[in-house]
DNA sequence: CGCCCGAAATCCGTATACCGTTGGATAGAT
DNA sequence: ATCTATCCAACGGTATACGGATTTCGGGCG
């Protein structure tokens, strides 16, 4: 996320970015433009030129009715998450090697958060002290167009995000990995935080793919169900 | 480049990033929504949202006074590198594995094309066969989130390219860094391809930056110059 | 009771108009 | 002649309006 300057279209751009990130817009929602201009308190034009950036950088997709939260397919999932691969481990590497105190404080108490979320089986808190986590040390890494375009990769999965906590043991792989890391940058060891977040990945990879997949199954099942709102609320 | 769809929006905004790769916009010109929309015969929304879908994708910068093709700092040329470096020769090693016949042939056109026009001494017609060359191996790249990737991030470089041809010695070595990959495509050697392309993504930051130097120490002292018209022609 | 056809609503794409800001130009003063 | 203050035009941002395509809904016919 960069800086949100002050003009209408910014606003709602990371507004409804934010939404993305936290997965508050589900994928039978549709965003109008009107509608959103309306909870605005703004005209048409704004909403409108936020939503289309929001399509050319891939997060929505324009249907005849409404903007909808793009779909990953498979071949989706497995392009970004080679792109992933080649960057996430380096630039992490980088980070620990750069991080500050203050990062590093984030990145615990982003990691503590985690656990207690986990603890308490609450996976919507979980998924945002997720996001915390990668944001801070995201934070740590200098190259801005590095971090620019991981986030940008990173966001495309939080429509999926939610459903791969839902099996335990997939979970539970999950919250191990991730403390590896966190062990890792707490060392301030760059090539066993590569090297876990490497591994990280590609177990990341694997239960996006099977969620995504027992969706698209369950999806070919039932193939009706539509209608939505959007779900806004800001001024 | 994506698809053309059919609405004017698209129709100017491949035209601009069309100008923009073949270095047609210099970073004195400044381009302006009314403009654009007088040459095109249409109103100023499709020109400006095109504009401004250029200006998210960091292409262009916003000023009070038009906008204009971004410059890049050394900061950025290093940290557009850096990112290249990640993804370029891993992606082109899995081009040289899935490369088809017909892409081979347009390779080993464009390396045809480069070699006459460097000999020809033509450095705008080298830069556009540079292009080709490398829209050419991205083609056989089956992962279209990669391919995306790696076609933005070079194009940030071709209001920097054509300098780059200016020095005779680091022309030549561009040539011999290109012929080598050309080789290793031709040879199907996926980790050739990738050694060579690494060596040849070193050897291009360096170019890039010592020009990008010289063009700003040359600002510095010249800090006046100003005014410049679009230079477009489309209908 | 279901299918087909037509009317209405929805929503995107495009055009036009207005306003505030900013940068430069012009004119006046030193 | 140069510096400064004021004015004006250019341009971006926002609002409103219109047209066309597509989907949905309802009524009539088989």
């Amino acid at each position: 996320m960069l800086r949100p300057n002050e003009n209408l279209v910014d606003v709602v751009y990371f507004d409804l970015r934010l939404k993305l990130q936290r997965s508050e817009i589900s994928t039978s929602d549709r965003l109008v433009d009107t509608e959103i201009a309306a909870l605005n308190g703004i005209s048409r034009m704004p909403a409108r030129e936020a939503l289309l950036r929001l399509v050319s950088e891939g997060y929505l997709v324009g249907t005849t009715r409404g903007f909808a939260v793009r779909e990953l397919s498979l071949e989706d999932i497995s392009g970004l998450f080679e792109v992933r691969r080649q960057l996430e481990p380096r630039a992490a590497a980088s980070a620990a090697r750069d991080m500050s105190a203050t990062v590093e404080e984030e990145l615990t108490a982003a990691m503590m958060r985690i656990r207690r979320s986990f603890a308490g089986g609450d996976m919507r808190e979980l998924a945002a002290a997720n996001v915390d986590f990668r944001n801070a040390w995201l934070r740590a890494v200098r190259n801005r167009h590095m971090a620019a375009t991981i986030s940008r990769f990173m966001d495309y999965f939080q429509s999926v995000r939610l459903g791969t906590f839902a099996d335990p043991s997939t979970a539970q792989q999950y919250l191990d990995g991730l403390s590896h890391i966190h062990e890792a940058f707490l060392a301030h060891d760059p090539l066993a935080v590569q090297d876990r977040m490497t591994l990280f990945m590609f177990a990341a990879e694997e239960a996006y793919l099977s969620v995504r997949r027992r969706q698209l199954e369950a999806a070919q099942m039932k193939p009706s169900s539509r209608r939505g709102k959007t779900g806004k609320g800001t001024a």
